[in-house]
DNA sequence: CGAGGGCTTGTAACCGGTTACATGACCGGT
DNA sequence: ACCGGTCATGTAACCGGTTACAAGCCCTCG
């Protein structure tokens, strides 16, 4: 500790300016007003005569002037922007939350930060930082700590939570995944499927740990026990790797995964190595990306966008105080039934192809 | 414009504080030093006797205090935040790059505001204000005038362009277009096809416009001329709209899409409406999004991450004085020849499979 | 013992806005 | 003519930090 402050740092790099340089002082000496003044006009927070104000505001075009965000930040004492940060930002889970989220905070009138942590040990400090930027934050999955939570929430910064489970007064949304793995579980034991894995590790994600759970749950139900659970992260190379560990010790009958990249992942190496998908082992996948069409993965579709949105105006309300009770939102899901959990009536699948692209 | 200001607006929302409340004047009182010395114990910006630094940093423990960026941005000129602006979120390309953006940003320690356009009128509004909020700014594509470019660069903001052309003195990023156009067309065109067209809308995008021209490039080389043009935006459903407007018209020999989306779009819709891909018409995409390497989908990938990274380095760079004489970088893309293109050598493709999934 | 110098610390100005309060002009009524 | 009230505008404090400069302390050297 005593040795870390010990020493001078350097001046770093020469002093940098804000651009724009012209200010509400340069405003109102231009105009032969006050500075107060300027700012009625440009707020319309007060009556000032016509003449003062038309002055005032040629001179703000002469100048160019833009009020600086900081100096009204300060003297306001709010931002009028809010942060959300990510676990991680790769893969279209992350994307589209992302998209739903900016939207609507872009319609609120709010400017938009990001950060994601990449499991960083310096993730904490890195989210204060941010608080001090922001009037609420959204935080999701397995991003910090529920003392940090805590420790920001009782500062009285507004927070939603996504895709984490409710710790304290905080509000949060989350997509069903419990119902709904139960209901994928049951889907693939209809199929006849009696030994199943569960892929993914339930350690780094909230969601994945509900998924395992929904999954063990529907097994338990039916009287069977899953086959050995692989762990893996997220990614289509982890699926892979996966892909290559169940050939040697046996592939089940089917293997649920925690996403659809690890589940394209699978399918494509199990593929490669010669083996049929879903002929010698069946498998899902999650979120119903963009490739899972293509590729016609069985998965569970989440409302992604609307779970950024819904996060983003949940906190606007928290933010201007209208919030009211915390509120646990947790949205639907769909099982979307394609290629690679079994073989179907013929007649569903065409149905459905026809369905999906008109 | 008289009209406009001479109503006075409402106070609004009970005005809102910045939350945490405790300031370097509460740390400097608690401790009973001076404000000067609690901002030199934090910054080690000069010498303070140990027993001092001891009694600071305790408070600073004790009331939990963390400096407001937005008190050290006003006084030191500099926000620490860089920004980037996107026509739309939307698909896996935009999400791409701010992934290599956003890690690169962070790590040179800086926090990233975004901001979409979503071709809004007041875009370039919104674009000077998220200017005053950042120390430097990466554009993309066509969201904004090259008059507001000009604007906020001469004002001396560091700006980057990413994906649009270079106009005035202001670094750019791309990846090559033109040529890698017309290496695709060619290649359709080795197949035997010789009537090719066109889908994207050149107006919406200066990518699309150097594809579009490279494609023509190559046509004209070959003597030939393109198939009508069939204008349309970059998502999976105008992809399907082009395919009834083209069976319409007649099918050409193939099409050369702008982007993956609409080529994965048209493909579908067209096999949909039962003929075949590649058999009776030839599809091509651009950028190798995940979904086309499971559609087989043949395009052009492009390297999204490093142009989001580079830009972030190259806006860092700028902002630090360090960047030196304009620069316009050009990355290189790659052709990944798959299904759609048409019929090719056997072991062509298993050699091509087996690489790709190892 | 006093001058000089190095080191630590405090004072106050500043960054760019907002706004409570004070001021002064102008109006109408008695 | 004077008073009171309304309205437009200016003055200055404040938001939360950084830092130039001044001041005070202690030590050493002549």
């Amino acid at each position: 500790m005593a040795d870390v402050s010990d020493r001078v740092a350097e001046p770093a790099v020469p002093r940098p300016t804000i651009p724009s340089g012209v200010t509400i002082r340069d405003v109102a000496a231009h105009a032969g007003v006050s500075i107060a003044t300027v700012s009625r006009v440009l707020r319309r927070t007060a009556f000032v005569t016509a003449t003062t104000r038309d002055r005032v505001l040629a001179s703000v075009a002469d100048l160019r002037f833009i009020p600086s965000p900081l100096g009204r930040a300060l003297a306001e004492g709010r931002h009028a922007a809010n942060g959300i940060v990510f676990p991680d930002l790769s893969g279209p889970y992350y994307a589209d939350v992302l998209l739903g989220y900016e939207e609507e905070a872009g319609e609120l009138g709010r400017s938009v930060l990001i950060l994601s942590t990449h499991g960083r040990d310096a993730a904490p400090e890195m989210v204060r930082e941010l608080a001090g930027r922001v009037d609420g934050l959204v935080l999701l999955g397995r991003t910090i700590s529920d003392d940090v939570i805590a420790e920001l929430s009782e500062r009285g910064l507004p927070i939603v939570l996504l895709a984490r489970p409710a710790t304290g007064a905080v509000d949060s949304v989350k997509a069903e995944n419990v119902e709904s793995a139960r209901a994928l579980t049951a889907h693939l034991l209809a199929h006849g499927h009696r030994e199943l894995a569960f892929l993914g590790d339930a350690d780094r994600s909230p969601d994945t740990l509900e998924r395992c759970s929904g999954f063990g749950a529907a097994l338990a139900a039916a009287g069977l026990k899953p086959a050995a659970a692989v762990l893996g992260g997220f990614s289509e190379e982890e699926g892979r790797r996966a892909a290559h560990e169940l050939l040697h010790t046996g592939l089940p009958d089917a293997v649920v995964c925690a996403n659809d990249e690890l589940a394209l992942g699978l399918v494509a190496a199990i593929r490669a190595m010669g083996k049929a998908v879903p002929g010698d082992v069946a498998v899902t996948g999650w979120d119903d990306v963009m490739a899972a069409r293509y590729a016609g993965l069985t998965t569970v579709r989440q409302p992604m966008r609307e779970l950024g949105a819904l996060a983003a105006r949940m906190l606007d309300l928290r933010i201007r105080g209208e919030g009211g009770q915390v509120r646990h939102e947790v949205l639907r899901t769909e099982l979307i039934v394609r290629d690679t959990c079994g073989q179907h009536q013929q007649t569903d699948q065409q149905v459905r192809q026809l369905e999906e692209y008109r």
